[in-house]
DNA sequence: GTGAAAGCGCTAACAT
DNA sequence: ATGTTAGCGCTTTCAC
């Protein structure tokens, strides 16, 4: 099947020179000198016989693959991909982009069974890895260790020695919370994922623990509300919660999504958001801005977390830079789920 | 940094044996016979030692990298993924894991200016690769002569040398405004996106007209409203549908995202849905369910697309199956946005 | 049953 | 300013 692909050899043939030179200037090596003369007869012959490096190779002597893994933690049942959840698009999007404009290329793989993310970085060579929520710390023991330049993606407490970009969960809680409290109320309830001993949630909850305290309304365990961060944990939630004798009038909800299901099933339990509970989301993703009413929410940006996330390998990669730990900032956009009362 | 590598010399050697001997082992060729003796002793010298193959030097070698290119349109600017629309995650999960599953790793990649489809897959010798939504044919020149096994997905009007999987789409605008006839409505809408001569949009437009042709509906150019495929234009549309004199008492949206910029938009020009305007979006993806009023629409199975696309391109690769022309059916969902009328 | 060695397409140190 | 050549880590043919 298809002839013999062109290599260099060729290229060197019928230009008249030696591989080392078309390497040279296909790499545009400035250290290399080489006449204008020369570089026209290489390129000619690139051009006419179509030539396309064979990275592998390339891989294989110089060391360096061009390529990144993006690991991403898989569905329960240990399959597919998260990407369902539409913040990991946008984030593979943005990556993708950042590092193709510095000459990566993206693998992108979940685990298998019997496989970390260590054998899979070594496996491909990769030059560098960027996981996506690591929840379990045995997950990434190998990296540190054998020096595989990797950055940790919303992860919570894992080794420090390693790079991360995160947001800044706790504050997020807290101005979320506090938003509700400048508009006037007083029993404030959290919705919430399952609560991990360290872990996003969990930081969130802290934030909005810290804005409670700060403004002397004392933290009731009953308001708390912890299930899975899905919209139908969210819509199960609003049912109950238009049951009940004496419901919040505002709650925080720590994902959009969860948010949206509240939404709907307070509606259907008869309960309208804003007018009988006010609400606050997080993550502010496409949706948000779009849902009836309009979600007022913690924005995060996932474009920019990417882009830093992109960089920070890349700089460790080319530049030997040492290891960071980046929170990134969340604000607050209000929209319509909040009312003033009181 | 990081003491060498352990390569299949060092294995060798730990377990007296030689490399092809370990490469045999490793490989589990049935073709060769190997002393359960020695098996163990290169087992044990893998584990020892922790030995990870290199599949790059393997691929150099063997010719075959078991990587799979998804590649994926980019945004108008030329630049990001088009991850943001959720049916590109849902696509990426369901075909990662089924490329896994059969020994395979993704490498997800956009086009540079400079650099065909054809070019990434040289360059970093994929085995095949799927394309996702070509929309000019100029994108995928070189790929057949070459040789290279391609699946096309949702690609329209292209070449049928190449295999492809898409779906009925035809089909799917017949039974949406089929269905709307079918609950009373004389006049009906369509709003979709820019209407080339071959594409997606063409031919829900085309299902449209079978079933207005079939039920003796005239088609009147004057409902057919062309935007772009985006909440914006749905939102947008749906203000100017408020406004007008006489306005369909139904809309076929070919896509659900028009669908929701729609309900928003007519919403907010004060025309309920399906209350004074009944609506069938088109995908029915994860948001469908979920807005309110719930959608009515076309359902497209995308998790099987990209499960068959995967097949498509290992089989072609592995088997060196021939190419395939694979057409999915879709089937109507019935939610609460079309009310009966007349 | 197992091994020696050539070669995959490239880079880079060293010659010239 | 350009060429020679030894690897990079693996597979595979052919010998033994």
């Amino acid at each position: 099947m298809a002839m013999k692909r062109t290599n260099m050899k060729d290229i060197a043939k019928k230009a008249g020179v030696s591989t080392a030179t078309v390497s040279y200037i296909i790499n545009k090596r400035t250290d290399q000198v080489i006449t204008p003369q020369t570089i026209q007869k290489v390129e000619d012959a690139i051009q006419r016989l179509g030539y396309v490096p064979n990275l592998g190779a390339r891989a294989l002597a110089s060391k360096h693959t061009k390529l990144l893994g993006l690991l991403i933690p898989q569905t329960e049942e240990k399959k597919k991909l998260m990407f369902s959840n539409s913040f990991y698009g946008e984030f593979l999007s943005s990556f993708e982009y950042e590092a193709r404009k510095r000459g990566y290329n993206i693998l992108i793989s979940g685990t298998d069974v019997d496989e970390s993310y260590f054998d899979i970085a070594r496996k491909r060579s990769l030059d560098g890895i960027v996981i996506v929520g690591v929840e379990d710390e045995a997950d990434i023991v190998g990296l540190k260790k054998n020096g595989i330049h990797t950055v940790l993606v919303d992860s919570y407490g894992m080794d420090k020695e390693l790079s991360s970009v995160t947001i800044d969960d706790r504050n997020g809680g807290f101005i979320a919370t506090e938003h509700l409290i400048s508009m006037g109320h007083r029993t404030i309830g959290l919705a919430t994922g399952y609560l991990t001993k360290e872990g996003v949630n969990t930081e969130r909850l802290k934030g909005y623990e810290d804005a409670l305290a700060k403004y002397g309304i004392e933290l009731d365990g009953k308001y708390v509300y912890s299930g899975t961060v899905s919209y139908e944990y969210g819509f199960e939630l609003g049912l109950e919660l238009a049951q009940m004798q004496d419901p919040p009038s505002a709650i925080f909800a720590t994902a959009d999504i969860l948010a949206f299901g509240l939404i709907k099933g307070l509606k259907q339990g008869g309960l309208m958001v804003p007018d009988d509970i006010s609400l606050v989301g997080f993550d502010d993703g496409f949706l948000a801005s779009n849902t009836d009413p309009a979600l007022s929410t913690v924005r995060q940006d996932v474009d920019n977390k990417a882009k830093i996330a992109a960089r920070l390998v890349i700089d460790m990669i080319e530049n030997q830079e040492d290891r960071s730990n980046i929170v990134l900032p969340v604000s607050l956009v209000e929209r319509d789920s909040v009312r003033k009362i009181g």
